[in-house]
DNA sequence: ATGCTTGTTGGACGATCGTACAACAAGTGC
DNA sequence: GCACTTGTTGTACGATCGTCCAACAAGCAT
């Protein structure tokens, strides 16, 4: 009689994704207390031993958890950016508009976010992937803005302050979906970028 | 012969203080994983069962440490307006100056912060917390506008507005300090009112 | 088929977690 | 100086934590 076998062999890749995504589950739910090795075992239908197998430890977990969200995200916005035509200011827009709107604002990217800073200050090494990766967001953000028609010198502070005032409403929208709706936040980041380009 | 103490007995309302800021302490240098109520203890030089005394748990003394530290920024805060004399938009500018230096600026704040947040989306009483203190932040802002000839109907939008510059731009400068200077993010968000009181 | 590689399991380990509680002692009122 | 209140300690408890590793088996090569 043919037996069914105890368990699947997945590709190196496929299960460390499938960790990933079992991570972001766990911490959208359970937020940071709730994210053991165990749960997020259990939550991927593996063994808790596998995590240990794939990384270092949760925090390396929790890393890449982030990295690969990130990665989700700018693909989002690459997309709503394309989908907005050829006019630059549009794609500014659009920019803005899709990072208020599913996926990118939701509970489960804040979860990540949010367990991702709390190793910032810790762990030099996840600091300096946090630089790099707030760096990269700066970039695309200039070259939009760059696209628009702004002065070389005016480049690099209004990618900050619009990147942090993106970031901020952000952060409060998914903190108390309450307090102001994503079409506020966005028409308050449209009506920044106003003020910037003029 | 005389012996001395074991112990020395507070006031309810000193030991829970100095609870608290030993928890603003452990925060900032173990990060939330290691703000366990052994490690905050010691810190405070008491023993661990007396944490159980004054909070329900960890998650009560993260609250409360939040409240004390929002305490703190806010008396902060009104000191530099107030510093700032009559003018309605130099009172505005100390207000934002003000936010990007110590001791808001720091990353002891941003530990505290961050543990918070971390519980916001997990229990509902402490999403409460959060909106009663981010709507009272947001009222001692509007007044500042107000004060400054803002129109009513615009005070919302632009003290949303506002808030969320400062927050983002605080939180990177404490995330990444080398990203932009604390000078650059004051002119950012001076640049800003700027626009908004147009 | 058979052997080999290695992804995967499951249990054991010590450490640490939050909590509870009885015993102790500091400070206060009498 | 004595009793009383209660802040405080210290320990013990069960649960859960991260980590380790020997045994197992799925899938591939030959």
């Amino acid at each position: 009689m043919s037996q069914k076998p105890a368990f699947r062999r997945a590709e190196p890749d496929k299960r460390r994704l499938s960790l990933i995504e079992a991570c972001a589950r766990v911490l959208a739910r359970d937020g940071v207390a709730g994210a053991s090795v165990r749960a997020i075992a259990l939550e991927a239908g593996v063994s808790a031993g596998l995590v240990g197998h794939y990384f270092t430890g949760i925090d390396a977990l929790v890393a890449a958890t982030y990295a690969h969200v990130e990665v989700r995200v700018s693909e989002a916005l690459d997309a709503a950016v394309a989908a907005a035509g050829n006019d630059p200011r549009a794609r500014l827009d659009a920019f803005v508009t899709a990072s208020f709107a599913p996926p990118i604002a939701s509970g489960e990217l804040l979860a990540t976010w949010i367990a991702f800073w709390s190793l910032v200050r810790v762990r030099t090494d996840i600091a300096r992937q946090h630089d790099e990766q707030y760096a990269a967001s700066r970039a695309r953000l200039e070259k939009l803005l760059r696209e628009c028609g702004l002065a070389a010198e005016r480049l690099r502070r209004a990618a900050i302050a619009v990147t942090a005032l993106v970031d901020g409403l952000w952060l409060e929208l998914c903190l108390s979906p309450e307090a102001f709706s994503a079409a506020e936040a966005g028409a308050i980041a449209r009506s920044a970028l106003d003020a910037v380009l003029r």
